[in-house]
DNA sequence: CGCTATTGTTTTGTCAATCAAACATAATTT
DNA sequence: AAATTATGTTTGATTGACAAAACAATAGCG
């Protein structure tokens, strides 16, 4: 049921809404298998749906989508970042394993990629090293070669340092910042605090409205759309 | 049928042989639904069975059994070694997620966590503070402080450093070592390089027969017997 | 040796997912 | 507006996994 529900919701981001004929498309089933399917779902109110009507996800239906959607992302950005897999490969070994992964391990395999990145020792320049070493483990003795490298690199970035802090709004999409801290007093912080975005984790832009409002933003595997003055009471540090 | 396979590989192991009653308790299912699976495996030639006889799995369903094995394996170390799960967990997720995991993907997973170990800035240290930073995400600003620390003992280890090679039969239950070089010269030494022994990979001993044959090897996620004269055919150097 | 308890099998039935074909409705074209 | 095409639903059949109950075989005990 889970592949209905992610299959719903991205059909009803692509065109407005959800049809039959393109959710048996995407699935890969027939569309007599489809519309049963469907009857079901609205039986569990999870879809709004009458015969021959419109499709769309209740507010339930689309958390549950959204779970799935995160532990797909998850995964997939794991084989593909963190593991270097091809992105077909990835994305079809998401869509078998994102049914089966707890929530705990999402949670955790998100906060490992955080720390591969945030941490000096790792980030970029160790991954390209493992890369390597995936293709040619027998010569990947010169990691000591590359521990100075790394500290040279480090303790020049170390000398420049003037650790950049803004304020969420003001990121570039694609640009991650880490979050420093929130300002609490005011109810948009508040809101914000609540959804999990707090001091340590990793906040990344992903589009801005016109006027930078709103501002699409993913923190933990989860897409957020904040109002401007919300992501104005997030100080964060470029990494 | 995988969880079958499974299930009857390590009863096989736990007993001399596998029992209707045991596989249906150990998968918490009814015995009769075990007695029409295990009619099912046979005709694909995967188990010995006739009825009310014993259960023995063929060669293949064997080689099946020990895929399904090392995907769990591999997922359920990865979990608890890397993402520092509870066992406890990290054995149910990996009993759920080893029927869709890709073999590439596994892998890699097991080269990921070889690579962690190996390289010099990650191992031991680094996934401590992957540790502290899931714990508390806030105050893991002190990863700079923390290189300078890694790169202490690094220098330190480099100084005294006289790499430790010796030959794999030599190693220790538990011990692990990096492969140097295959002796392809004797035919021992060729068999090894086939089952995948080569230069780079990792190799632990996993356990020694008595007057240290055969010798109980780890490769790749892979569990090996090999003969003395084949571990003798192996160098290695200690991580 | 024969009885009884344990274990394994067969039969029967349920449930859920699927497809194919027949049928119904909506959309588009003429 | 009627005809045609595209889309969606219903029905019926199939399959596979499962359980319950009835039945069959084996093993252990007196």
């Amino acid at each position: 049921m889970e592949d209905y529900l992610e299959a719903i919701y991205h059909l009803e981001r692509e065109h407005r809404v959800a049809r039959v004929k393109d959710i048996a498309g995407r699935l890969k089933l027939h569309k007599s298998t489809v519309s049963s399917a469907l009857k079901n779902l609205a039986e569990r109110r999870l879809i709004n749906y009458t015969p021959y009507g419109l499709i769309t996800l209740t507010p339930e239906g689309t958390r549950q989508a959204k779970e799935v959607v995160r532990r797909h992302e998850t995964l997939r950005d794991f084989f593909v970042k963190v593991l270097n897999i091809d992105s077909q490969t990835a994305e079809e070994a998401a869509c078998l394993m994102e049914h089966a992964i707890p929530g705990i391990i999402v949670d955790r395999l998100i906060q490992f990629g955080e720390f591969l990145e945030i941490c000096p020792r790792s980030g970029k320049a160790w991954l390209e090293d493992f890369q390597h070493f995936c293709q040619n483990a027998a010569q990947t003795r010169r990691c000591e070669a590359c521990l100075s490298q790394c500290l040279e690199n480090f303790e020049e970035k170390q000398h420049h340092r003037q650790p950049q802090t803004l304020l969420l709004q003001d990121l570039q999409p694609g640009q991650k910042g880490i979050v420093l801290s929130v300002d609490t007093a005011t109810s948009p912080g508040q809101r914000v605090k609540e959804l999990g975005i707090r001091p340590g984790v990793v906040a990344q832009v992903e589009g801005l409205g016109p006027y930078g409002d709103p501002v699409e933003v993913k923190v933990k595997g989860y897409h957020y759309s904040l109002r401007r003055e919300e992501a104005a009471a997030v100080t964060v540090e470029l990494p």
